[in-house]
DNA sequence: GAGCTAAACGGACAATTGTCCGTTTTCATT
DNA sequence: AATGAAAACGGACAATTGTCCGTTTAGCTC
């Protein structure tokens, strides 16, 4: 079997990356950020920098990847423990926690989004859309918006397609705006999309 | 009165660089210009380019503004000549003219919105969120909502939060993503748009 | 129309991103 | 352990973005 085997070498670089780049972007922001600084704390050229990510998108995708099980988990338990609930509810809490994932990590979610808009078309560089936090959001999204129409189904929508335009709705740039234009407090924006979603709010 | 009038040069070279931009922008797409280019083939320099427009993003947020006239026109047309049609309907019409614009425009938007998220936090650089543009296609979403909302009062969402949300998950790369994934025609889409905003459809 | 000042100009310069390619290292084979 | 090829390295280089600042010009005042 042709195994294809990370070289030992390399496979250290990777961590050292993504530590050297994790702790430059908590210390001065992720902006202010840029890959020759990342190349040089680390100690290593910018052309391994580059590549192993060809931009600071893939870079923080990579990020994103190594927080996201974290997140996988959390919401994974969460509909284990309350698989009884309404997924009306359950879809409730999704968006919730999605919510608190993208106030926590909207620079890292906005660099990567920015890189998507840049490369036109061909470039083969991996999307937010294609990783499997996305991916993994959408799904279940998509499952309880299906649960949730068969038993109204006044003319449900595509279910992934309705998980996808709220995942763009709640997308970092234009959540914040709506925020800051609204005066809105994290839960008075959760609350909002729940009504959006027409669940059940209890006000 | 302290008249703010614009230099006679300065105006010149304003319309100048809109037409030479829009021009090369036309022949060679948005990502393969420079603006560097722009300059030199507007024959001013590069300082003067970059003193209107503090970056890309900003100069296409001007040509989306020249072209947004036209919009507006053709949408207030529109409503005017079906005052009588149901507000589901009218709504219809505008998310139809609105796709189609995405369609059309998406190169110029997508930059616009690819500079909004590298900006971070205080530029004090123009936002599409900001353009008039964006702000009348979300008046006017919002007050169809509103008068949809008269009619059933289904626990209505807030018809601002609503339309910026539909504004967000119609933007380029959302739009086109769901688009190529699902091999949906423009047609299709427009219809799944219908969809989920729980408008009639003529299936 | 001479003089003045604020505005506008433009090109050199700095910073950042992204690429290239000659050199080095790993590791499978012998 | 020696060998060789694929993989990885790294720093110089090219391209692009964005800034600075000394110079020029428009258009007002006298």
């Amino acid at each position: 079997m042709s195994a294809r085997v990370e070289r030992k070498d390399a496979a250290e670089h990777r961590k050292l990356i993504l530590q050297t780049a994790e702790k430059l972007f908590d210390d001065h922001g992720v902006n202010a950020v840029s890959m020759h600084q990342i190349a040089k704390t680390a100690g290593i050229g910018q052309g391994t920098l580059y590549r192993r990510y060809t931009h600071k998108g893939d870079l923080c995708l990579d990020l994103i990847q190594d927080f996201s099980h974290e997140f996988v988990e959390q919401i994974e338990r969460y509909l284990k423990e309350h698989r009884e609930l309404p997924a009306e509810e359950r879809l409730g809490g999704v968006l919730d926690r999605w919510i608190d994932t993208i106030e926590k990590k909207s620079e890292l979610i906005m660099t990567v989004e920015a890189h998507q808009l840049k490369g036109s078309e061909e470039s083969r560089a991996a999307t937010f859309f294609q990783s499997p936090l996305y991916q993994f959001v959408r799904d279940r999204m998509s499952e309880l918006l299906t649960e949730i129409a068969k038993r109204r189904p006044d003319s449900a929508a595509d279910p992934t397609l309705t998980a996808h335009s709220l995942i763009c709705a709640m997308a970092p740039h234009g959540y914040f705006h709506m925020k800051h234009e609204k005066h809105f407090s994290t839960d008075q924006m959760k609350h909002n999309y729940r009504r959006l979603c027409r669940l059940p709010v209890s006000d």
